[in-house]
DNA sequence: ACGCGGATGTTCT
DNA sequence: GAACATCCGCGTG
């Protein structure tokens, strides 16, 4: 027996806890993506977690900034960030409020509208690689910087929702190092995974880049 | 399969 | 001025 996905959305209770224990139950979950040409549904696969102020890996690590002010505010809410010039990242915000934590989804496998997706990850050589990396799940779902701070629970008509889905059986949840985190923030094992997905990304140390001129 | 460098612009020191 | 929660294309083996 498949027991069919629950599409009801994921409510504000569910973020409103410690990041660790959020993250690898984000794993399985369906977020909902609704476009202008239709929706795009996406399994997450791969997330990371990052834990606030006290985290050096985090963006909050430094204290509350323009940017990344969505995560001091409350659990529940989409934290989109710009980086390296080109991409968006998408968080989900834990709680409690003020606690600065989030999850980075870093990965999953679209389900529907992958045609839309795949308009915007040409690159891509096949479907597995649509949302394979944190980027690549941005720009396939469409996701930029006007979502930023867009409250994921208020349910399928919004522009972003998180839906129950099918949360993997817990033995074949993994964990480990964070892709591309370096210094203090490396060692945590705070990437969380589903075992021989394919879609899930590689992992990639942290590497410092030698400055061009 | 894997490693490297370039792209690109916002944010923070 | 440097770093950046990354990705892509091209080189080598």
């Amino acid at each position: 027996m498949i027991e069919s996905p629950d599409r009801t959305p994921l409510p504000r209770d569910f973020f409103d806890r410690p990041v660790l224990e959020v993250a690898p139950e984000l794993l399985g979950r369906i977020l909902i993506r609704l476009t202008a040409d239709g929706p795009i549904e996406l399994r997450l696969t791969e997330v990371e977690a990052y834990a606030g102020e006290v985290d050096p890996g985090s963006h909050a690590y430094r204290g509350r900034t323009a940017r990344n002010a969505v995560m001091f505010g409350p659990p529940g809410h989409a934290y989109v960030y710009f980086t390296y010039g080109m991409w968006h990242c998408l968080n989900a915000v834990c709680g409690p409020e003020g606690r600065a934590s989030g999850v980075l989804l870093r990965a999953g496998e679209i389900q529907v509208g992958a045609e839309l997706a795949r308009k915007r990850r040409i690159s891509a050589r096949n479907d597995r690689e649509l949302a394979k990396g944190p980027a690549r799940l941005a720009t396939a779902l469409a996701v930029g910087r006007d979502l930023n701070g867009t409250d994921l629970c208020n349910g399928p008509d919004s522009p972003l929702t998180l839906l129950h889905g099918s949360p993997p059986d817990p033995d074949q949840v993994r964990s480990g190092p964070r892709t591309g985190v370096g210094g203090d923030g490396a060692q945590h094992p705070w990437r969380f995974w589903i075992a021989d997905d394919p879609t899930v990304s590689p992992y990639r140390a942290h590497l410092p880049r030698r400055r061009s001129t």
